[in-house]
DNA sequence: GCCAACGTTGGC
DNA sequence: GCCAACGTTGGC
C-alpha cells in the first residue's frame, strides 16, 4: 500500500464522488459532527485504486447526487483522511462484508471527507451535459457508473462557476 | 418500473 | 482464457 507522502501528483487533485442522497445525502454530511464522514463501502477495484495511490489529504472532491430528483452536484467537500482500511468489509453482519479480505491485506480502503461549501445553486446533471465544456467529463458519459471520478481542472472551475462558487476553492 | 451498461462470477 | 449468466448502477 502506498505510504502517506508517496502520492507525488500536484495538489490538489480533484475528483467527483457520487452517493445517493436516500441514503446519504450532502445534507447529511453537513449534519455529521464536524461535518466529516468515512467514505465507506466502496468495493469496485478502480475506485479502491485511487483511494490507494492517487486520492491524498487536501484534494477537493464535487459531492454528487445519484439516484435523485434531481441528480448533480450539491457541494464541495475536502479529503481531511486518506486511505485507511475499510472496517465494514471484516464486519459479518454487515453490507459491505467481504469475507474473502485479509485482515493483514485489507482489500478495501476508505477516507475520510469534510463538507466545505455547498454551491449556492445545485447544479443538475441535466446542465452538465448541456455545458460543451463538459463534453469529455465522465459523469456526463452514458454507462458511467464509477463511483470516484477524477476531474480535470478545468472542468473543476467550470461545475464552480456553474454552482455559484467563485474564489479560492476555484482554482 | 424499465432497461442499458457495466463489473463480477463461474463453468468449461 | 473465453464468455454466458447474473447482479448492480443509475438515468429516464
Amino acid at each position: 500500500m502506498a505510504k502517506t507522502g508517496s502520492k507525488k501528483r500536484a495538489r490538489p487533485r480533484h475528483w467527483l464522488v457520487k452517493s445517493e442522497p436516500g441514503a446519504f445525502s450532502w445534507q447529511d454530511l453537513c449534519d455529521s459532527p464536524e461535518r466529516t464522514t468515512c467514505w465507506d463501502g466502496i468495493r469496485n477495484y478502480q475506485a479502491r485504486n485511487f483511494i490507494r495511490d492517487e486520492i491524498a489529504a487536501g484534494d477537493l472532491m464535487l459531492f454528487y447526487h445519484s439516484v435523485a430528483k434531481p441528480t448533480g452536484v450539491a457541494g464541495v467537500a475536502e479529503v481531511v483522511r486518506e486511505a485507511y482500511p475499510d472496517p465494514t468489509q471484516f464486519d459479518p453482519a454487515a453490507k459491505y462484508h467481504d469475507p474473502g479480505s485479509d485482515p493483514d491485506d485489507p482489500r478495501w480502503l476508505m477516507f475520510d471527507l469534510r463538507a466545505v461549501e455547498e454551491l449556492p445553486s445545485f447544479v443538475t446533471l441535466q446542465d452538465l451535459k448541456a455545458n460543451p465544456k463538459l463534453g469529455e467529463m465522465l459523469v456526463v458519459q452514458r454507462g458511467q457508473r464509477l463511483s470516484i471520478q477524477p476531474v480535470k481542472a478545468a472542468e473543476w472551475r467550470e461545475v464552480l462557476r456553474m454552482g455559484g462558487l467563485q474564489g479560492s476553492m476555484a482554482r
